[in-house]
DNA sequence: GTCTATAGGCAGATAGAC
DNA sequence: GTCTATCTGCCTATAGAC
């Protein structure tokens, strides 16, 4: 694999399972097994490697998520498929990197806050759409436009992500999304 | 004021705008007014300071929730009292102070995460005591133990004000409340 | 209680050799 | 591309004077 790829795959796992400011160039280095001057060679400073982690972490998930519209063709399964995206990274006691990043908001370049922003926008309206076609089959039932379901939705995911890890027990992100997707499911 | 106090309530400002890996004793004895060295009068180490920090916000948290249950009568009345203490503390751009420890879990001293988790355990259980005894009452209506829902909920509401303060936008919180209220309420 | 002085370590970052 | 060497600054923490 290349160096690249390497350093920021390692920058993400730490960022997923220690936070954006608890890791340094120095750890990446390390890991990869090159000095800490080599990584900036690849990344300036540390928010050029911020802002590329966070880009390539939302488009990687974006694509998981056309795949699964692809794949699933009801609502409630794209639903859960979407909680197992969560359950896998929850599996190596890892945060949604957008969710680690979000608490240490304001300490991050804008660049990277930018990228942080665009990854609740990306998700939202991914789990807007499901549910808008959800409804319009008669499959999910919820009240208003879809936008304000999927916001919902979409941060209850990520705070069970938070609590599950929290506990050491991935169970509780199951049952949250067990949940929600019973919530707006058409009885 | 006590500095001790003043200190506990700089860094939990601190803490919740920025995480506790983003804030120093330097920066605590800056805005108190007294040296780096002084603050290790009150505290040792950092660690401490976190625990006591922790609880003092728990049992502060705590005693707010018992206030509503004695002063509002209603299950649905205690919910929205509940997810309204949380945007008191969204309009200084702050997130709960155990929602920021959580995302950076890993990196705290053992005794600063087992007040991260109790955190969580006196929230959820006053909850379920709400959710039950609203359930009891035919005002509310929710499938299986209350403490299920009270989980769900209270990360719903953490994850919420998470993506609130992201988008420098509170009424993302409110949203998200009154959703999960409705959610729970007998229709 | 608060200070000065100081220690040792780690952070992000750069210069320049190979 | 990767290295050594180095810089500056900040971090946690301690010793000891006032």
């Amino acid at each position: 694999m290349e160096t690249r790829e390497e350093l920021l795959d390692v920058a993400q796992e730490l960022a997923q399972k220690l936070g954006y400011n608890a890791f340094s160039f120095h750890d990446l280095a390390k890991r990869v097994g090159i000095r800490t001057a080599s990584v900036h060679y690849y990344f300036p400073n540390k928010g050029d490697l911020g802002r590329e982690m966070m880009t390539r972490y939302r488009l990687a998930f974006l694509r998981r998520l056309h795949e699964i519209e692809r794949r699933e063709k009801t609502a409630r399964r794209r639903l859960k498929r979407f909680v197992a995206l969560f359950q896998e990274t929850l599996l190596s006691d890892r945060l949604c990197l957008c969710g680690t990043l979000a608490t240490e908001y304001a300490t991050l370049p804008a660049a990277v806050q930018r990228e942080v922003r665009r990854f609740f926008g990306d998700s939202e309206s991914w789990l807007a759409r499901v549910l808008e076609e959800g409804r319009r089959a008669r499959e999910l039932a919820f009240d208003g436009p879809p936008a304000g379901t999927a916001r919902t939705l979409f941060s209850a995911f990520e705070g069970a992500m938070i609590a599950a890890r929290t506990f050491g027990d991935p169970r509780r992100l199951g049952e949250a999304g067990r949940w929600m997707v019973a919530a707006v499911s058409a009885h």
